[in-house]
DNA sequence: ACCCAGGCGGGCG
DNA sequence: CGCCCGCATGGG
């Protein structure tokens, strides 16, 4: 294995850590090592060693291997390495709130991941907290995913299981996972994409179109939507507002008044308009850091950590 | 014991 | 449209 596929991609405004930590799909299926700060990750049945030095961003393809040019695309794909992030920064830095998150998250970028996990990882995360979402769906993947193995045949991680999988699990089964109530969206969910919407088919679609159709799947409302089209097809004009975001909003904008999604959503378009979606990402890890820091997810030290399936009697 | 979490579907006014 | 409710589950 002398032949490992090896390439280097000078960036700048990248952060590693905050990109891994902040809460995208990327996350639930890697491992990231703040020592070497380097991330490993999973990406279809190939896995991505990646370590950021300064300016420049040193890529290895680990086990399997489809050669440099997969390499090179994968990577400047999934963390939208051609953002110009100079100019996004001038665009939503409206104000002092964006302009301390900027500079604390500096570097921070929004990912592109498969339409399918991103779909699978936002229904699991509704009304649930980052650390049992990595939970149950690294439960997930370790139950249904495919063996991925090297050249000496020996398992070395899974793959994210398919939507066919998917639609053919227990609903049993997924509550053992932990997916509580979300257990029939799944199923439904898996059984829809499977059967009637190619989500891969969606790629080309504008925003608005897209949205509609990823509305169409049971257990995807609008925040999910837009978390959705903002991650998993990088439409850079959704704006998913989830509790932190809301809150972190009316606190900042409207003096902790209430307001409604739909008023939260013409404000955010009206004032970042095609790159709302990189605003909320900001505002969203911003406002989380806000609070104390009982959600902290301090989720690189996790070795095994399991979601603790205790089926109870009843 | 109580409250909350990257919400959604369903029902009602 | 806006509001209210129930929903599984683990952690603070």
């Amino acid at each position: 294995m002398t032949d490992m596929s090896t390439i280097t991609i000078p960036v700048n405004h990248f952060y590693l850590k905050d990109t891994f930590e902040s809460g995208q799909p990327l996350s639930f299926h890697a491992h990231y090592d703040k020592y070497s700060d380097t991330l490993t990750y999973i990406t279809g049945m190939e896995i991505v060693n990646l370590r950021f030095s300064g300016t420049r961003i040193v890529g290895n393809l680990v086990a399997a291997g489809s050669g440099t040019r997969f390499l090179s695309n994968e990577i400047s794909t999934r963390f939208r390495l051609n953002d110009d992030m100079e100019h996004i920064y001038d665009r939503i830095a409206t104000d002092d709130f964006m302009k301390s998150a900027i500079e604390k998250y500096d570097g921070m970028r929004l990912t592109i991941n498969d339409p399918w996990e991103t779909a699978l990882c936002f229904i699991i995360s509704q009304y649930n907290n980052m650390k049992r979402i990595r939970g149950i769906v690294k439960a997930i993947i370790n139950k249904y995913g495919d063996a991925i193995k090297d050249e000496n045949d020996k398992m070395v991680a899974k793959s994210f299981p398919t939507s066919a999988t998917m639609a053919s699990a227990s609903e049993r089964d997924l509550m053992e996972c932990g997916a509580g109530f979300r257990a029939k969206y799944i199923k439904e969910a898996a059984a829809y994409c499977t059967e009637t919407l190619d989500l891969d088919k969606l790629k080309s679609k504008k925003y608005p179109e897209l949205k509609e159709e990823l509305l169409e799947i049971k257990g995807v409302g609008d925040k999910v939507a837009d978390c959705i089209a903002l991650m998993g097809y990088g439409k850079l004009e959704a704006f998913p507002i989830d509790v932190w975001v809301k809150r972190t909003m009316e606190i900042e904008y409207f003096k902790g008044r209430k307001k409604t999604i739909n008023e939260l959503h013409r404000f955010a378009l009206k004032k970042w308009g095609e790159y709302a979606g990189y605003a909320q990402q900001y505002i969203f890890w911003q406002g989380m850091h806000m609070e104390d820091v009982t959600n902290s997810i301090e989720g690189p030290e996790d070795k095994q950590e399991k979601p603790a399936p205790k089926h109870k009697k009843k």
